[in-house]
DNA sequence: CCATTAATTTAGT
DNA sequence: ACTAAATTAATGG
């Protein structure tokens, strides 16, 4: 199963057609000096791949599958963070900012991740001005993304919050129809209501057709009408 | 290997 | 908080 030393029948970075846009940027001695210090690997649905607290050693890359990011906060909540998608670097926030990661990540479903050692990403991004650009775009897009989200989620009621995610993820899946990677648990961990509240706004959404619900597959029907309830809060 | 049961997780009220 | 349903693990043949 595990073979880290087997390294002949994996896709090298030269050859990798899932480059994240940072990696797509370097030039051949720079792609074979990442090639040395990543080793990909794959991650089981509901593993945990990295926790807050821990020492970060290595930024990891997210080829396939989606990923929650969560903290827990001081009441013992857990906040999900983000729904993280496919390639995306988990833990780069810590690269610079400490040594220890900030958030947790568990996988919603089986994922290829690779692992970066980081001190070769750090050397890449001193060498190369456009890759350091990239990263740079990333990590600036998720913040304004997510901070957009919290700032408006804490001025909004239950259906309000609950419109949000649903745009959130229709946006995500490109599609009105999908499957939520959620339990509901964590549904509402992510929009900051208790789980019997995000039931009960679920089923009235239902109920007053705005979606349907099988499950965990969703269909948007009143795209126009969930818009504004979202904005209207 | 399959079937049955026990245990855990999830959803809804 | 409690119950029902569903999913997963354990057991025995």
């Amino acid at each position: 199963m595990f073979t880290p030393f087997n390294k002949l029948n994996k896709s090298t970075c030269t050859s990798c057609k899932d480059k994240s846009c940072a990696v797509a940027v370097l030039n051949e001695s720079q792609l074979e000096l990442l090639d040395g210090n990543s080793y990909e690997s794959e991650i089981k649905k509901g593993e945990t791949i990295l926790r807050s607290g821990a020492l970060v050693s290595h930024i990891i890359y997210l080829k396939t599958g989606y990923v929650k990011e969560f903290i827990i906060g001081q009441s013992g909540k857990t906040q999900i963070i983000q729904i993280v998608k496919p390639f995306s670097y988990l833990g780069l926030h810590s690269l610079f900012g400490d040594k220890i990661n900030h958030y947790s990540y568990t996988a919603l479903e089986d994922l290829k991740i690779c692992y970066i050692d980081i001190s070769a990403f750090k050397r890449l991004i001193k060498e190369n001005g456009d890759f350091a650009y990239e990263v740079l775009v990333y990590v600036c897009k998720e913040s304004l993304n997510n901070f957009f989200r919290f700032a408006n989620q804490s001025q909004k009621s239950a259906n309000g919050r609950f419109a949000d995610i649903l745009l959130y993820f229709s946006e995500m899946y490109n599609n009105c129809n999908f499957n939520l990677p959620l339990t509901r648990q964590e549904l509402a961990d992510l929009i900051s209501l208790s789980r019997e509240n995000t039931t009960r706004v679920m089923s009235r959404f239902k109920a007053d057709g705005i979606i349907k619900i099988n499950d965990k597959n969703i269909e948007i029907v009143k795209f126009d009408l969930l818009k504004k309830i979202s904005k209207n809060g």
